[in-house]
RNA sequence: GUCCCGGUGGUGGAAUCGGUAGACACAGCGGACUUAAAAUCCGCAGACCUCGGUCGUGCGGGUUCAAAUCCCGCCCGGGACACCA
């Protein structure tokens, strides 16, 4: 009767760890710091409407393997859930519904906590966080107000107090506006007219990294426009040297760092100046390949640029205005689209190129940027694929000053140079690496120019007009000063509001909340406003981290002594998705609350780990279109059309209802249970790679699992009882048990979980082999052997590990349980199989002693038959010999 | 266009300090048990042929006694970036 029964016992055993709090981790007053600690970090979900997906418990599932391994290994371990919570699918969705924000996010983390704990994952539910509570947010208000009072000082490469910011004398002089303006232009947080990315779908500003190429938005893919907006921003280009070392400091994948370090693009160049003819205006440009100047044959500056209207001629004005305004219309998608050609005005202007002394043309085009480098540009159309278009385009004279490439094609890589020299300097002869650091000294000796570090990552867009985010914890007063609201009075709540629209001017809802929006300052009487934007989402994601370690501090964000302790993250798993976004924003917040104290690590995540995407099988015709998965039938070898009998392709897509391949963890547990589900994920492939879901797959994982219980559980019995266990254990069953030992925990440690389930498949094998072959005969499975296996299972399938462990007699928990001691010469086998090769081929194996000699392999080799028989009439010319590997006889024909 | 990752049986995948390719599973085939089915257990299983071999890790070369593994050149799939001067 008692067969395996996962409905019946993952719930049980759920009830317990939660009644009980298995997995709590100890706070200060009890935690022995002297343990070795593990922080194992899940990048924590947004808990949309639709609930949980097989994606997420694949990640989670790895951490809570690794998690229980480092409980039984003797670490403290922090293993944390919790929910970003605030953000635009909430907010869309309340105002579709009519339901407010709050109640959606409150059903949906209800939804998400319970299908987390379904898959019995051993968090630490007294540390739950969301961004959402104003506990929480009361301390990202908090860290804003810190960027808001930190500045950089490029001396000591560290952000520090404003209050230790020195004000020169001749801004004080000018009185508390030109010192306020001072500070202002210091502060890692400040606000700005910028042109920001405007969708007019979401009414809302989105930050760049939230655009595609494609000049859409990454959540929905809507349009986005550039529209002039007051914004606040934050100035992480500061740290941008310091986020691309650092990365030198943490084991991530390649892949990340270098999409990293992309990102933030740094480039070595340097800026020259060129002086406008008839005019005391210098244009200053920026350049990476300032050996080309000899080559320089026009100037382009961005529409934008400030010295455009100087210097353009009356003549060229019409002409200039109406290139600008047509610019400043256009979206970036249609400005940067690589497929339209070139587009530019002269301004009628003329400019001198310090090296050669030759009048050339400036121009202005949308092709320069106005918000990298300088915003304008030395064309060197020879060896520039854009400039050459342009220079195409607008019949404006090439000179090459590099030899290389053929006569009518941009030449973009190194040679030597050509047509570069005056009487003062040469470059003729020399390299690219020699050429520029001939001219860079020259130019800076001449004060015409100087080496420069350029990056490409631009200041954050942190303000959105939405109503579901973080409030800004400042107070605009109307003598036009800006303050904080004192750390006292924080939160600064969001208010309840029943309409909370955007309003579509870029005016946030919260404009709308009279009651909330005006103060008036109790010891004064001056009247104010608060700021009405909002927090974007990363806010509340930037920190979570830390939040976990002491998440209810009333008294600070966090405590020193626990700060130290936890800090950083040892394993921190998630999608490839935030690559670029959230971790390096988290960096950057991480490395202010560095310089300021708060922690005392440089970086906050040590080991990062990209789980793959759970993919799932899909169906096409022969014209390549789709078919819903339940019109598709099996038969034959093949898959068919139900109703037009059409051969289908089998294709590997993403989950998606339009294919009809969804599959939600719900059902997964319903039908066959967490146990089996996270065995499957875990034995689906390598974690780090994308892999299909196969219904078939989590059959095989459940049978294992069925096989497990059968080989200790009595099923022909009554009530549930153990079979009988043997006291002794044969020799071959002991070193297999090492093995398994061993393998298990270095493949735990070395995240290979589907080899190490594997194994413990193959152990299992063993010791059925090993049984009796008469049912009911005297002894069963060694009683070492069945401890053992349900010990190294428990990471995997912790539910039936605790129920068999209380079957064995324990009372409590595996959860704490010490892990198996796995001895490598225990381990060792004493014979071993090795090849027995003729010039490379296999010709027969052999089973010989671990220990025998290479004298005694090479005789038993030449001894074989079949060896014999491959060197009959044959010279031997070599002879190779791998103990414990392989014989292999080099010969030749006689 | 540039950069990164990958390509191994019918399927998911093992094996990379170069040393017996295909562990472990899924699907398949054969057998046992059963009135029958399910479940379970045992066995077979890369391809090709003359049953002793030959070929075989995307394709073509190379290094080596020996290559899935190292080198060169391609092809295909996935991801990222893309007028950043």
């Amino acid at each position: 009767m008692p067969r395996y029964n996962p409905q019946s016992i993952e719930p049980k055993w759920q009830k317990v760890w939660l009644d009980q709090k298995t997995f709590r981790t100890p706070g200060l007053d009890t935690l022995d710091r002297s343990k070795p600690k593990a922080y194992i970090l899940d990048m924590f979900p947004y808990p949309s409407g639709a609930g949980l997906h097989v994606g997420h418990p694949e990640g989670y599932t790895a951490t809570d393997i690794v998690s229980r391994y480092k409980r039984m290994r003797g670490f403290n371990v922090l293993h944390p859930m919790g929910w970003d919570a605030f953000g635009l699918p909430a907010e869309q969705y309340a105002l579709r519904t009519g339901t407010h924000p709050s109640i959606t996010t409150k059903t949906n983390v209800d939804t998400f906590r319970r299908q987390i704990q379904s898959l019995g994952l051993s968090y630490d539910w007294d540390r739950e966080v969301d961004t959402t509570d104003p506990s929480y947010y009361r301390w990202t208000q908090w860290i804003f107000s810190k960027l808001y009072e930190t500045w950089y000082d490029p001396a000591i490469r560290k952000g520090r107090p404003i209050s230790q910011l020195e004000i020169p004398s001749g801004v004080l002089a000018q009185g508390d506006k030109a010192v306020a303006e001072f500070v202002g232009s210091k502060r890692l947080a400040y606000t700005a007219e910028v042109s920001v990315n405007w969708c007019e779908a979401m009414k809302a500003v989105l930050a760049n990294e939230e655009v595609t190429g494609e000049g859409r938005s990454v959540e929905g893919n809507h349009p986005v426009v550039k529209r002039p907006l007051k914004q606040w921003m934050l100035r992480i280009p500061l740290y941008a040297e310091r986020l691309i070392e650092d990365l030198e400091l943490v084991d991530w994948p390649d892949a990340i760092k270098e999409m990293q370090r992309n990102w933030i693009g740094k480039s070595h160049g340097a800026e020259v100046d060129f002086q406008v003819c008839g005019s005391s205006d210098k244009i200053r440009v920026y350049t990476t390949r300032p050996d080309t100047l000899f080559g320089a044959t026009y100037m382009v500056l961005a529409p934008e640029h400030a010295l455009v209207a100087q210097i353009t001629t009356p003549a060229q004005l019409a002409e200039v205005k109406a290139y600008q305004e047509q610019a400043a219309r256009k979206s970036d998608l249609e400005r940067t689209d690589l497929a339209k050609g070139k587009s530019g005005v002269w301004t009628g202007a003329k400019a001198v190129n310090p090296v050669n002394g030759e009048q050339i043309p400036v121009w202005i085009s949308d092709y320069v940027l106005a918000t990298y480098g300088t915003g304008a540009i030395m064309a060197v159309p020879a060896h520039d694929s854009r400039d050459w278009e342009f220079a195409k385009t607008f019949d404006l004279p090439i000179i090459r000053v590099l030899d290389g490439g053929k006569p009518d094609e941009c030449w973009e890589e190194d040679g030597p140079h050509i047509n570069s020299s005056n009487g003062e300097i040469s470059l003729d002869g020399l390299g690219l690496t020699d050429a520029v650091e001939k001219i860079t000294a020259f130019l800076a000796a001449k004060g015409a120019g100087e080496p420069k570090v350029n990056y490409r990552l631009r200041d954050w867009l942190f303000s959105r007009q939405r109503y579901w985010g973080e409030p800004f914890p400042l107070i605009h007063w109307e003598d036009g000063t800006i303050s904080l609201v004192h750390d006292s009075e924080l939160p600064v709540r969001l208010p309840e509001m029943e309409r909370f629209e955007p309003s579509g001017t870029g005016e946030s809802p919260l404009a709308n909340a009279t009651d909330w929006l005006n103060v008036t300052d109790p010891v004064t009487g001056k009247k104010g406003r608060r700021e009405t934007n909002t927090m974007p989402q990363w806010a509340g994601s930037c920190w979570y981290y830390i939040r976990y370690i002491d998440p209810r501090n009333a008294q600070t964000l966090i405590d020193n002594e626990l700060a130290k302790y936890w800090l950083p993250v040892d394993l921190y798993v998630g999608g490839a998705e935030h690559a670029v976004l959230h971790l390096l924003y988290s960096r950057f917040w991480h490395k202010v609350l560095f310089d300021l104290g708060v922690v005392e690590h440089a970086e906050p995540f040590h080991k990062l780990y990209n789980q793959g995407m759970i993919l799932a099988f899909a169906y096409e015709d022969a014209r390549k279109a789709t078919v819903q998965s339940s019109l598709v039938e099996e038969r034959d070898g093949g898959w068919f059309h139900k109703e037009t009998g059409e051969k289908l392709n089998q294709i590997v897509a993403k989950m998606s209802k339009t294919l009809g391949n969804v599959v939600t963890p719900d059902e997964v547990v319903a039908s066959h249970g967490a146990d089996a589900m996270r065995l499957y994920l875990m034995f689906m492939g390598p974690l780090d790679r994308a892999k299909p879901w196969q219904s078939n797959g989590i059959e095989g994982v459940h049978r294992f699992l069925s096989r497990v219980w059968r080989l200790l559980v009595d099923e022909d019995a009554e009530n549930l009882v153990l079979k009988p266990l043997a006291n002794t254990e044969s020799v071959e069953l002991e070193r297999l048990r090492h093995q398994t030992i061993l393998k298990v925990q270095e493949d735990i440690e070395g995240m290979r979980f589907n080899t190490a389930i594997s194994q413990l498949m193959v152990y299992v094998n063993g010791l059925f082999e090993a049984l009796p072959a008469t049912p009911g005969a005297a002894a069963g499975v060694p009683g070492v052997a069945a401890e053992t296996l349900v010990q190294l299972l428990s990471p995997f399938a912790p539910h039936l590990a605790d129920e068999l462990w209380s079957l064995l007699g324990r009372s409590s928990t595996l959860a704490y349980h010490p892990w198996p001691v796995g001895e490598p010469s225990k381990a060792e086998e004493d014979s071993v199989e090795i090849a027995l090769q003729v010039n490379g081929k296999l010709r027969d194996n052999a089973k010989v002693s671990k220990s025998a000699t290479k004298e005694e392999l090479l005789a038993l080799a030449k001894a074989n038959a079949k060896v014999q028989k491959f060197l009959e009439g044959q010279v031997i010319v070599k002879e190779i010999v791998v103990p414990g590997k392989i014989v292999n006889i080099v010969a030749k024909p006689a």
